[in-house]
DNA sequence: TAGATTGTTAATCGATTAACAATC
DNA sequence: TAGATTGTTAATCGATTAACAATC
């Protein structure tokens, strides 16, 4: 396995290819070409299959890529194939919102904890989690082992959220709030502002 | 003005670099360097000058860049000096959190209506707006001149609502529906589906 | 076999970074 | 003036695309 230096626009290009493919095995296709999945990603084929080679030899010359086979093997890459916990901070509408999506995480990705700063809903139930106060952040990323946080609490509270998260060692963050996080070397933020993606979209009017 | 060919990287740093003067500004803090811009953005400051003068000459040899004159630059440039019309499909949780981020958008951009496919949901209000039918979208859309929609629905309805749209008029979607939408010749569309950013998260880890 | 399609090398294209004259 | 910092050119680096031998 020849894993040199995998770019960030690879790996931001490797959830687009499982999506398609999944949405290609619920329709029982057996095998695709990177011809198919270029014309219906919009991505040049070449990329794609030099995307794929990054990580090993996945595809049959003269017939293409087995769709199972594929999905299975971007999984792994993706690290989807161990138990990943997810802890989500914040328990307001786009808290309810994002634990909505455990159901497309299905796998081995879940959202297992979901912490609130207002006393008034801890203890309350959200899709069968149950809320629970910051002050026990610590224990439970640690006895659930937590290593992926996202961060959709207020602008004015996310670093303070980001910096105790970094305490109890998480290293991805997914983050909402619409603010810049300043993070310590080693952890990864990516960043969700729905305010920064309408901006850029306003460009292109 | 020359505007020989703005590369997407640049366009999407630019909210960026308006978010974070944005923070500078409440501080009042008058002036900022490329330097200093880019040790708290984590960015190259060659970069950050080269991206600002792809637009004009916004700073000053010596001094840096004016804060309050920058921020009006970069709203101009992303078109935040004209009225921005937004619509939101979608009025579930995620709905609900979205019509929040109305109050970071402030300035000229808002979103101005929401609609749902669910009759139940009709005519009940979220953040002082009335939830309207999807039968009557294309006329509020022309209406009130809606250049940018928000896909907020089930993964299985995404890409009917987003057909509509185009029907509408709509030339730039922001997506959070898990699944491809495939789009005509200058739609343009940002994704923001929080199982692809967990997946290319969990890489990293 | 002939046609299709991969994996990979080479060519192109574009983006980032370095360096520096201009100038506040 | 001396120090700081821009705007911009040149150098570097990396990513995308084209082309094609290998081979199913």
């Amino acid at each position: 396995m020849k894993v040199p230096r995998i770019s960030e626009a690879v790996v931001r290009r490797l959830p687009v290819y499982l999506r398609y493919l999944n949405s290609l095995q619920a329709l029982h296709v057996r095998t695709v070409s990177s011809q198919q999945l270029g014309e219906a990603l919009d991505l040049n084929p070449a990329q794609i299959r030099k995307d794929l080679a990054c990580f090993g030899e996945f595809g049959r010359k003269g017939i293409g890529y087995e769709v199972n086979y594929l999905i299975e093997k971007i999984k792994s890459i993706l690290k989807l194939d161990q138990k990943i916990n997810v802890v989500l901070i914040g328990a307001g509408h786009l808290g309810h919102a994002i634990s909505n999506y455990n159901a497309y995480l299905k796998d081995n990705m879940r959202i297992t904890a979901i912490f609130d700063a207002d006393p008034g809903k801890v203890g309350k139930k959200i899709v069968g989690l149950t809320i629970q106060a910051l002050s026990t952040l610590s224990e439970t990323v640690k006895e659930m082992n937590i290593r992926i946080a996202i961060i959709a609490v207020p602008a004015e509270a996310a670093q303070a959220v980001a910096d105790e998260l970094m305490r109890c060692g998480i290293t991805g963050i997914l983050n909402f709030a619409p603010v810049n996080i300043r993070v310590i070397e080693g952890v990864r933020v990516h960043d969700a502002d729905v305010t920064m993606e309408l901006h850029s979209l306003a460009y292109y009017l």
